[in-house]
DNA sequence: CCTAGCATGTAACCAGTTACATGATTCA
DNA sequence: TGAATCATGTAACTGGTTACATGCTAGG
């Protein structure tokens, strides 16, 4: 339950519903939190019974009717600490694409290159994403809501994600001159 | 279930019991696919049922009897098919450092830094694992079993951990700078 | 006309964690 | 004497996914 967080560090800037969540989520946490509404929903509830937040109806016509969500003095102290916490540890992540390579002797070499390859495509399609949509997508928000000192940190997130794709094409690049000469 | 693919990956290289597989993990794949044994047990229970494995008892004294579980033809075809699979995208990592850092403006700049810089010191401690430890491993286990073709995959996933964390750190100094300078 | 967007959810399931249980042997 | 290793597991729980349900409106 650390999509907690992720509701609560938005719901910090103001009141919002599920689904404007799941737009904010989409356009800006979805590289390093992502989650749908299957389960931000359930979340919000048991968040509220939690009196982290608490929700207020405003009625529509012709859709259901909207529910903000308000953090409330014990959610935003909640978000402090977790915020404020050093983790002891690094968790290490899950990484299937490594996992198939490193049983990948089971199959020949060429199909062994051809995977890499298409790693390699991915992964520099997701690069270009970084440089140009959430470039972009940044900027427009800090003209729109002039949230300057948040930008910096956005912006490192970004930046991480430019980084790391880099760093991903580089290995794959020389993974696959060492499968060709030596595997 | 995808430990499933780790468990008939090493079964694929012979017969092992639950324990012995954990051991396997822990010395090689722990760092992009780990398991527990309470999930171990349960997974090779469940992917016997389902003839990918069979098992066979041998009895000991003054310890609960060893389970020898080995691969079936159907669990070889299972593990190959999910070899040759390409994956359409990549489904991105959860990072709960960059959410913190995301979120991070409702800190002070000064804990902010502490914050980065003691993920720096994690990182170049994990660098310093997969320089030595993990590469020291990697050899013993090629004079041991002579398996030279995996070696040449065991290497590349190492020098993805090397990669991925010197990336961070240099992600992480530079952060630091812009922190220290920006917010 | 059909798709995307708006807006809420529930139910069943899957993957993985935490905590518990048992009990002998070996080593510092 | 107490921790680590060997060796098996179960039960309760948490976090997250998939599939289902409803139904209106706007735009290409």
């Amino acid at each position: 339950m650390s999509l907690k967080y992720t509701l609560l560090g938005f719901l910090n800037y103001g009141p919002m519903t599920g689904y404007d969540l799941k737009k904010h989520i989409d356009n800006s946490t979805k590289y390093f939190w992502h989650a749908r509404l299957s389960q931000i929903y359930p979340t919000l509830k048991h968040m509220e019974k939690d009196d982290l937040v608490y929700s207020t109806i405003m009625p529509q016509e012709g859709k259901p009717d909207k529910k903000f969500y308000m953090i409330t003095d014990q959610g935003r102290a909640d978000l402090l600490t977790w915020l404020e916490e050093f983790p002891s540890e690094i968790i290490p992540d899950k990484r299937p694409e490594l996992l198939r390579l490193f049983f990948a002797g089971a199959l020949d070499q060429e199909n062994v290159i051809m995977h890499l390859r298409h790693q390699l495509a991915l992964h520099r399609a997701q690069l270009k994403k970084y440089q140009t949509e959430t470039t972009i997508y940044i900027k427009d928000v800090i003209e729109e809501t002039g949230l300057e000192r948040e930008s910096v940190l956005w912006e490192l997130t970004r930046q991480f994600g430019e980084d790391y794709e880099q760093m991903n094409i580089d290995w794959l690049e020389q993974a696959i001159l060492i499968v060709e000469e030596k595997l």
